[in-house]
DNA sequence: GTCATTGCAAATGCTTTGCAGTGCC
DNA sequence: GGCACTGCAAAGCATTTGCAATGAC
């Protein structure tokens, strides 16, 4: 919890009300909030926050390698705060909500060298894509 | 080739000079253009032809199923019209350059029922995310 | 006190939409 | 000839940017 805003301080970053507050509603619950719902939720706590100084936290977040930035179809960009677990992403096609889960095996081991076409492998994300329980009523 | 057009034309589709240019484009090499570029080398055959055109085609070809719309980023999206063969993607994170894989197992098998969470999972997508040959030197 | 950070509002990039005209079947 | 399809221009989101005011250090 503070452990995010500690690990800030300690990059130097300058905390500010903006700032804290952004990370507080992302470290609550494991949600994978939008920009949008992100400065909704900060707003409750700070009202005049605007909505550029959150673009610009999520994106520093996203930067200092404390927060994911997932883009699963074309609409807004999802902020996922559990960077620091692997783990890949449930996501339901009609509602766009986004549930972690944690596969068995590694992904990369699917994938032969002679397949990789002398790209510099960093990461590989996994995406689940179906209907929620909810949606698929 | 005319494996589209014939399949589409089989499927009730009103056989316009824009949707034949529009398909072709994408027909060709087996690249993953964004809207826009499919838009420019569409022009280029039919120099009046519509972005918002252009737009309601991608889209009618990712609702028949024929193409696959890939967003990799919160950028454009990307249309792949390589739709009926399983395959993955490896994007490079600087260019944005995309280049087809095919895996050896399937990833699905590595996500157990009781991690489901009772979604009805319909698609895997797997993207490698690195640096290409020439990004990297 | 300095300078990073904020807020506002306008700008941008991508995509969708409304509607009159066009042309495929 | 009917009605699906097109083009244009305008609207709609999500996001970024310029710049003066603010406030953390």
């Amino acid at each position: 919890m503070s452990d995010l805003l500690e690990r800030l301080r300690g990059r130097g970053w300058r905390l500010t009300a903006q700032r804290r507050v952004v990370a507080e509603v992302l470290d609550g619950d494991h949600v994978h909030y939008t920009a949008e719902e992100v400065h909704a939720l900060a707003a409750e706590r700070l009202p005049e926050i605007s909505r550029a100084t959150v673009y610009n936290t999520l994106g520093e977040l996203v930067t200092l390698g404390e927060v994911i930035e997932v883009s699963t179809d074309g609409r807004a960009k999802r902020y996922d705060p559990n960077a620091h677990h692997a783990h890949q992403h449930l996501v339901c096609a009609r509602c766009g909500t986004i549930r972690d889960v944690h596969p068995s095996g590694d992904p990369l081991a699917d994938l032969p060298t002679r397949e990789r076409y002398g790209f510099a492998i960093s990461a590989v994300e996994v995406t689940y894509r179906g209907l929620c329980p909810d949606c698929a009523a």
